[in-house]
DNA sequence: CAAATTTGACCGAT
DNA sequence: ATCGGTCAAATTTG
């Protein structure tokens, strides 16, 4: 039952923080001045990243940070039209902070009305599995209880629900919980690729008419932002953690394309750089780390800052990122799947925040 | 065949 | 006991 899932979680669990120790062994051996101060801040964001993904695992918020600004939805908001955003801090309570089981939680009230027609509901370019539904109190609708496709795989703990909302049955309610600890590059890689595909050919997406029985069809096709006609707002509650506020469901999704081909433009590349940042190592050769590095920019930029934290990456760093991943997985703990450390290495989520090292 | 969905059972909070 | 959420077996989908 819930053990297979206990025991893997623990066992990435165990393995990210084992990673944490081995990473913090070598930086014990770089400490000498002789090594590089890159190298050390390469290690040092590997770290923190790592005891950054354990620790979300664990769903531990952080100590209460100060109420803050608001969780940087920044990206929705350049929408001009359809779509408002704002942040709620749940205005009934204040005190946002005296639980502390919290764990990122936002709204959306996403409209598939306008155009969409009967489009299939957004793509938010993450993969979800549902796993069930249940009729509520209030609602005339049920509820659908999805989460990560990769939570068995990666250990990927976000969910969403989504609910139709009542008075206006084109407005899908989704909930998320909890942020993606998968790699999601290849998810968008592969959204964007179905997407790209079928260019915007808005094929039938049989939106299930038969009463209020299926709410959304997280079929990995198209997509939203596109779908035009998107309207909606987004509302936080419980704030808690930083970081986990921080990234949310659309970080490049959510780039409003004004025109459409900028948009299948910035798409190819996007598919490229994904795929070439997930599964092409050929970018890894240290000698041409350089034009590397400028190829393969958003994604690259992602996975590598997530453990490096550090722009302007020497050839000698990203080498070292990519060699020391390596050396970490023969660690103690030896019968850990490689494989994980793998996906983690490459696409490990970015904790990059700005604030992420103070 | 594996992977995703459906759906009632189950379970922990009120 | 009720409600919201999750599990998991059965079933569908591809």
């Amino acid at each position: 039952m819930e053990k297979k899932n206990m025991d893997f979680e623990q066992k990435t669990l165990i393995n990210e923080l084992t990673q944490g120790k081995e990473l913090a062994k070598q930086l014990i051996s770089h400490l000498q001045p002789s090594s590089s101060k890159e190298t050390r801040d390469v290690l040092v964001g590997k770290i923190l990243s790592s005891y950054e993904k354990a620790l979300s695992m664990l769903n531990w918020v952080g100590e209460p940070k100060a109420l803050e600004s608001p969780p940087s939805m920044t990206s929705f908001e350049n929408t001009s039209s359809p779509r408002s955003v704002f942040y709620d801090q749940d205005s009934n309570h204040r005190d946002v902070f005296k639980k502390r089981k919290t764990m990122s939680k936002w709204t959306e009230k996403i409209s598939v009305s306008l155009g969409t027609g009967p489009e299939g509901p957004m793509e938010d370019g993450y993969s979800w599995r549902k796993y069930g539904q249940k009729d509520i109190l209030g609602a005339n609708h049920p509820r659908g209880y999805f989460r990560c496709t990769h939570r068995k795989a990666q250990g990927c703990l976000a969910t969403k629900q989504v609910q139709r909302s009542d008075q206006d049955p084109s407005l899908l309610e989704v909930t998320y919980k909890g942020r993606h600890t998968c790699s999601r590059a290849s998810q968008l890689a592969m959204a964007s690729a179905s997407l790209i595909k079928q260019g915007f050919k808005a094929e039938k997406n049989q939106f299930p008419h038969h009463e209020e029985g299926k709410e959304e069809k997280p079929k990995q096709s198209q997509s939203t932002f596109f779908g035009l006609g998107a309207g909606f707002e987004v509302k936080t509650e419980d704030l808690d953690t930083r970081e986990d506020d921080i990234f949310q469901p659309f970080s490049f999704s959510s780039t409003p394309i004004e025109s459409e081909n900028l948009g299948n433009h910035f798409f190819s590349e996007m598919i490229d750089t994904n795929f070439a940042g997930s599964f092409s190592p050929s970018f890894i050769s240290p000698t041409s780390s350089e034009s590397a590095y400028f190829s393969v920019s958003p994604c690259h930029n992602i996975s590598s800052f997530g453990l490096a934290n550090n722009v302007k990456t020497p050839e000698s760093d990203l080498n070292e990122i990519l060699s020391a991943p390596t050396s970490v997985s023969n660690s103690p703990i030896g019968d850990l799947d490689l494989t994980l450390d793998k996906v983690d290495f490459e696409s490990n989520f970015p904790f990059d925040s700005p604030e992420f090292f103070t």
